[in-house]
DNA sequence: GATACCAGTATCCAAAAGGATACTACACGC
DNA sequence: GCGTGTAGTATCCTTTTGGATACTGGTATC
């Protein structure tokens, strides 16, 4: 093969790329994606924050966003034994690899 | 976004950056808009060209999908008045600000 | 006149996504 | 033991999305 490069248009190449931009705009598509990693740029949150941050966002939802994000690397999720136990998610270093993309679209 | 961390955050502009990326992702999103941006991206192609392309696509869907690209600018459909009516589907100029964007998603 | 190609539309249906509401389980303060 | 706060889960329902199947109306071909 050649260059990978622009237009090298064998069919492999072609669906490999497909592919690709398939899996990236999974994990951006969606109702509550994008604001989730718009309000955790700002820091690391808790859950509740989160739901406070995101009005109208319901606890199901949020849970199973945040299980899709961490399953793809772009939040960790770390348990607190406080008081009442705490946990916090951060978007990873990997997400920032998406910034790139957002601001395109911007 | 995360390049302007604690001061830039007024709401509004916050607020902007996000409806303009939900339009973006809007666009993108769905099963078959980027496969079918691809095909079109070797040349215009008529309906049932299409339809051949995109195998197992079904004529309403493709229809709808077309219609929502023409709709945001991303595609342009002629008709032509030749034997039996064909209609040539193509990129617009426009649609190659989407280009950066998908090569960022590979 | 029957058949086939083109560019769709119409009707009905299944799966996925999103959501409202209620609930669990644990700890704290009073 | 009652109310508050945490981090979720469970059940049910609606909306959206995607699709299978069949059909229309026009032209050309056999």
């Amino acid at each position: 093969m050649r260059s990978h490069q622009g237009k090298d248009h064998t069919s492999e190449a072609c669906l490999q790329s497909i592919a690709a931009i398939r899996d990236t705009l999974y994990v951006l598509s969606g109702k509550w994606k994008l604001p989730i990693i718009v309000a955790l740029s700002n820091g690391p949150q808790r859950f509740k924050d989160l739901q406070r941050s995101l009005e109208e966002i319901t606890p199901k939802i949020l849970s199973k966003e945040l299980k899709e994000l961490e399953m793809n690397d772009f939040v960790t999720r770390t348990v607190y034994a406080t008081s009442p136990v705490t946990v916090e998610y951060a978007l990873t270093k990997y997400s920032e690899t998406l910034d790139s993309i957002i601001e395109k679209m911007r």
